[in-house]
DNA sequence: TTCGATGTTTGGTATGACCATAATTGTTAG
DNA sequence: CTAACAATTATGGTCATACCAAACATCGAA
């Protein structure tokens, strides 16, 4: 009655994707299917499907069935990512940004350092060693620097974190791409990715905390010389 | 030629609407007006509409025109929330994202503690003598409760903590709506807001956060008797 | 001037059709 | 019998048209 059976349908939908009736991975019923199943026009049925797909509940590529997700947090972030990557034109919003990154991850080396089980150091110490072999492959130092503070958030033991660390690096990846590398500035990096997990192996958060600053504060300065670009009205 | 017109148009008008050539807050030309613009049929132009209403661009009630939103960090975190609130039906998942808060607020403390200037401490003062006074009423209580908090956000000077707050409090509050609320408890909080404020007061970031932990632990004691039904098979 | 009847605009929905490509099936050659 | 190929079907993408009801604009009557 309510003019608009699209959102009744989108619910309803949502609904059977979050408690498993309409199976992760799988492809939905094809739309003449569903408006058969609905008792509405294909007309709706494809505004539901834009809608859900949207939202993050549908991944459907051009000419093929759309694949249903099971949001998790990862897809939340994506979701806001839509948005997020208009905000960071502004270099401002970059800054504040990577500024929330920075809180985070101070708070989390800080209870690293207090209370990182022996597991926990070992994958760190992992992850550390990979990043010095890289050293001479940006490519691959890259993504051992990313694997290095992800272990970071990972030790939280939150699930949400992991999650919000692929977001920041979705996020910040546009800035950091343009960054200039060199096995230098690898080593750089290495060496303080190595205090920081010293200063966590030593139980020290204000000297974790502190490493950490330095360290991002000095990424900071690197990637910002990169962009100088701005005009906000 | 690539079999998707709706995407360009998408993307274009997603373009018009953070270079303000489509203006904020004004509605959207009519569905019939914009099929002749881009030359596409109507089929397409709704599909639009409703990716862009979906990502947030757009602000849609049933028989209106779109209103154009330029997107910032407010309604970045409302678009994930369209995801975010079915995770929240695990209590696992409430609990991690109240984690996730708590680390955010327990660095916005020790940060405000060290460096909160004077204007700071005056709003923080201001809003926990509103608190103070709304003891007595609970829904007030709540609101200047909500108001304390969210100072430790403003604080941090940084435009993107106060969305993040909002998005906390939203996401959260279909739990803390049940929970049972009376001027005892709320002179209990009260007092935790104020032991926060005297910590930051007396520049002291271990205490402040101490404080912080505490409150925020004994509200999710409250918070978390409130649900114990969970079935995740 | 104000208020209400009336006609127009516009969003919501439904049909039906056509095209291009993916998926399926059937056929044929090796 | 199998594998490569051709024909058929299923399905998503787009279009044109039509109708309804609610919102909007217009204008005339009190």
């Amino acid at each position: 009655m309510d003019t608009r059976t699209a959102e009744h349908i989108c619910d309803d939908i949502e609904i059977r994707i979050v408690n498993g009736d309409l199976v992760e991975g799988k492809p939905l019923p094809a739309e003449r299917s569903l408006m058969e199943a609905y008792g509405a026009s294909r007309t709706v049925i494809r505004e539901v499907i834009t809608a859900l797909t949207a939202k993050g509940f549908l991944r459907s590529r051009p000419r093929f069935r759309p694949i249903v997700c099971r949001p998790d947090a990862s897809t939340a972030m994506h979701a806001a990512g839509g948005v997020i990557k208009h905000l960071l034109a502004s270099s401002q919003n970059v800054h504040d940004l990577y500024q929330v990154r920075v809180l985070c991850e101070r708070m989390l080396v800080r209870d690293a350092a207090v209370g990182a089980k022996r597991e926990d150091i070992q994958r760190l110490r992992q992850a550390l060693d990979d990043n010095e072999q890289a050293i001479d492959d940006s490519a691959q130092f890259y993504a051992t620097d990313v694997a290095f503070h992800r272990q970071l958030y990972v030790i939280s033991g939150n699930s949400a974190f992991p999650a919000i660390h692929q977001a920041f690096v979705e996020w910040l990846a546009p800035q950091w791409s343009q960054m200039p590398r060199s096995p230098e500035r690898n080593r750089t990096n290495f060496l303080a990715h190595q205090a920081i997990f010293e200063a966590i192996l030593s139980r020290d958060p204000d000297l974790a905390e502190k490493a950490l600053i330095s360290h991002l504060d000095s990424s900071w300065q690197f990637v910002s010389s990169t962009f100088f670009a701005e005009e906000t009205p």
